[in-house]
DNA sequence: AGTGATTTTGAGAATCACTCTCACTTCTCG
DNA sequence: CGAGAAGTGAGAGTGATTCTCAAAATCACT
């Protein structure tokens, strides 16, 4: 079956990202875990963070110049406001995006509908 | 000022985004340009389209994999539909969308705020 | 605990999109 | 026609992500 063995890089990149309430890259966790000397492979890391995704533990976003990002979210569909100086993020959800997304897929006749909503701006922190 | 000199390479980019409707990579692209024998640098594509992009002549998205794909589209403010299996891309307009986000930016007190959105699934015809 | 089958790990190599460098070509305009 | 500004491209450099594969950890059972 699909259960993935308990190990302890998998916890520790997951108690890493239960630390983080924004974004956080591959690269940064490796890196973080290095420093704690909580060490964890670089391609763990990875490995890792795909198989959360796929399981839909964390979200992910790519940033501007194509890096991909990771976050641990709730579980329920939502989207993502973004500080784009800070990064703080704020999970929201927005009932009216989600119906007109469905309304135009159908009007087209499109089918096995996924979205990307993201919003990106500057918080009142870093005005 | 910013206008930039017409020349034989930004000709022929333009041309190539011009025949086709679904959204395309830089290196196919450059590709299909040395194909047809009008070949431009590999330098010389991403330029160009960088520079397309910041004068809104061109939408730029993601793929999966994070490999970033342009395509001529109409100037006004929209978001895409695109088939996952096919490419086929359907430009749209969800006035419900642009409201939401805006309210939503506004009530956590954001500012200069973007938007991205994108929808995927399967066209009619791959069905 | 022991044992063998199965899965996971990680250092380093490989990939690949994208950017940089810089000498050379092409425009622009007086 | 120049001189200077802007554009080009082959090739090197970057940096994130993936691959390789032998060694290590975990599991299922006894
Ligand atoms: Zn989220
Ligand atoms: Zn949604
Ligand atoms: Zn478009
Ligand atoms: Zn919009």
């Amino acid at each position: 079956m699909s259960t993935r063995r308990p190990t302890r890089q998998r916890a520790a990149v997951e108690a890493l990202l239960r630390t983080s309430d924004d974004f956080v890259s591959a690269q940064a966790i490796h890196a973080r875990l290095r420093e704690t000397g909580d060490a964890v492979g670089l391609a763990t890391v990875y490995r890792t963070l795909q198989a959360m995704s796929a399981e839909g533990l964390v979200d992910v976003l790519r940033t501007d110049d194509g890096e991909a990002v990771y976050r641990r979210c709730s579980e329920s569909h939502h989207h993502h406001l973004v500080c784009r100086s800070c990064g703080r993020t704020v999970e929201v959800e927005i009932p009216a995006v989600e119906r007109s997304c469905r309304a135009v897929s159908e009007e087209h006749g499109f089918t096995d509908v996924v979205h990307t909503v993201e919003i990106f701006g500057t918080c009142p922190g870093c005005r």
